[in-house]
RNA sequence: CGGGGUGUAGCGUAGCCCGGUUAUCGCGCCGCGUUUGGGACGCGGAGGUCGCAGGUUCGAAUCCUGCCACCCCGACCA
């Protein structure tokens, strides 16, 4: 957070593309505006997955795998859900290649049409839902709590590295139940363990709330979410989970019978994160030196680099090592050293801050004399002398220091630049000149929330869960109105 | 899909307006040597269908036409 507010939002994007360039993560793969994701860039989100999937877990849930394809009739059962996604789907139309007869490449085989079109999944709850109505008969079956890991496509307009890609991986939960009650209650629970993930492991502070009807999910009766802010002050919509209704049980027709023996809908939720949430993460910590990885969340916690003249003085070094990356490892602290004779230390220090490491530790002859090792952190770029008798000790603490400094760097940041305003001239002003969120009345109807967003590009980003309840007058209408909601502009 | 911009070696670029030797420079890469506590240095070397396809011309990176890709700003969205 070397630059202030103003002067990142003024090239954040090209400060965003060049990091995520430079610290390996990801590429633009030129197929419309799809990514490769790097071997670097995907240990983080392994990582990421491997927490998140424990969680899941931990909350009852299974996984399971849904085809890639939905057939195009699937998607006319749920009115609003096609209003949503229609415009954004990749079509199948055709299964088969051939040699053009004039020499000119290959061709689509018109004779290979498809008698239905398949749709590539922008999101799988109609082809679950389709599964669903066979799996349930009972309440016994009830409730079913079903994760999958895929990829989905959405054919966006405009698209971003991590942000917004056509192709992205994510995880959708789909659950049903047998009660209105249970399912809110399961929506609400899922916005939980998305935000203690957010928290915890990302070290990104989080803002737990409602979406107004015009940002609700396609298909949804409630959407839940968890909006956090990054360093330019936009807001990022970092998780969500819905409350369906009985939506989709009506449209795929999924009832179960009940304990007296009638035939109910089950009640349903649907909730999902991305690999949007690695651009959270680099949007949220990084600065001018690159990537800043949360130890839970970083592939290489530690990075030791030997500092040293000629072979013999690197195999000392290297047995003086040995037992340290030994005793990190049965820590459970991942460790690399970095023995490559190919780079200077200097080389190896810029490197691995750009790439993010928490801890580096260096020795070199002094060290060896001193019997001590010198750490660096990378969230303050500081450095100390250790002695070798305590550094693993040093180091696992530390480590927990900086994933907790990151959080509340991250959270002090972000509740300086969420600002009370109660007239509009002062909203406009602060979105302006200061940026960040904005908390301020709203009369609850979609026509302020639109005429507020066409003039100042400012969205409701969410009506906050633990809002306290405050008479007041909408910034626009001057219509009375009974708590804040968060306004900001937003990716 | 509308507006703007850019495509020249793995990356970043000069040259294009005003056509004319062997396409510029830096980083990176390869070899040898010296180096190694914050992105090393010297010498030598390799690497290019100038986005693609046509056209004009004795001659095209440069001019014309069409297409494609990417970036930025909108509209749309996780």
């Amino acid at each position: 957070m070397s630059k202030n507010l103003t002067k990142r939002s003024e090239d954040y994007s090209k400060w965003y593309n060049e990091l995520v360039g430079k610290a390996d993560l990801a590429e633009n793969s030129g197929v419309r505006g799809c990514m490769v994701i790097k071997p670097y860039g995907y240990a983080i989100w392994e990582k990421m997955q491997a927490a998140l999937d424990h969680m899941f877990k931990e909350t009852g849930h299974e996984n399971a795998y849904f085809p890639l394809f939905i057939p195009k009739s699937y998607f006319s059962k749920e009115a609003s859900h096609v209003d949503g996604f229609a415009k954004e789907c990749a079509v199948v139309t055709h299964y088969r290649l051939k040699n053009a007869e004039d020499g000119s490449g290959v061709i689509v085989d018109p004779d290979a049409k498809l008698e239905e079109e398949l749709i590539v999944r922008p999101t799988s709850e109609t082809i679950i839902w389709d599964t669903y109505r066979k799996w349930i008969q009972s309440y016994r079956d009830l409730p079913l709590l079903i994760n999958q890991w895929a990829n989905v496509v959405r054919w966006e307009m405009r698209t971003r590295l991590f942000l917004r890609t056509s192709e992205f991986l994510w995880q959708e939960g789909h659950t049903a139940h047998a009660t209105k009650e249970e399912a809110i209650a399961e929506a609400e629970q899922m916005m939980e363990v998305y935000a203690t993930f957010a928290q915890e492991f990302m070290a990104v502070p989080v803002i737990k709330g409602l979406k107004t009807e015009s940002e609700r999910f396609a298909g949804a009766l409630e959407t839940y979410c968890i909006e956090a802010m990054m360093q330019d002050g936009k807001a990022l919509q970092a998780g969500t989970s819905h409350f369906l209704g009985q939506n989709f049980a009506k449209a795929f027709d999924v009832t179960y019978a009940s304990k007296e023996g009638k035939q109910e809908h089950v009640w349903a939720t649907s909730w999902g994160v991305s690999t949007r949430l690695m651009g959270a993460l680099i949007m949220t910590h990084s600065d001018d030196n690159g990537l800043v990885l949360p130890p839970k969340l970083a592939p290489i916690q530690v990075v030791i680099v030997p500092i040293y003249k000629g072979i013999e003085q690197l195999d000392t070094i290297a047995e003086k090592v040995a037992p340290l990356v030994a005793a990190l490892k049965s820590k459970g602290i991942s460790v690399k050293f970095d023995q490559r004779d190919t780079h200077k230390p200097g080389f190896k220090f810029n490197e691995y801050e750009l790439k993010g490491v928490p801890v580096r530790l260096a020795i070199g002859q002094r060290d060896l004399d001193n019997n001590t090792f010198e750490v660096a952190r990378r969230d303050t770029l500081t450095k100390e002398t250790v002695a070798s008798d305590q550094v693993v000790g040093h180091i696992e603490q530390l480590l927990a220091v900086i994933q907790d400094n990151l959080y509340q760097r991250a959270l002090e940041f972000r509740d300086t630049h969420i600002t009370p305003v109660d007239t509009y001239e002062e909203f406009k002003t602060v979105l302006n000149e200061k940026g960040g969120f904005v908390s301020a009345h709203w009369d609850g109807t979609i026509e302020t929330e639109a005429k507020i967003k066409d003039a100042t590009k400012a969205s409701i980003r969410c009506i906050p869960i633990d809002v306290k309840e405050e008479q007041g007058r909408c910034i626009l209408t001057g219509k009375p109105s009974s708590k804040r909601v968060l306004f900001a502009k937003a990716y």
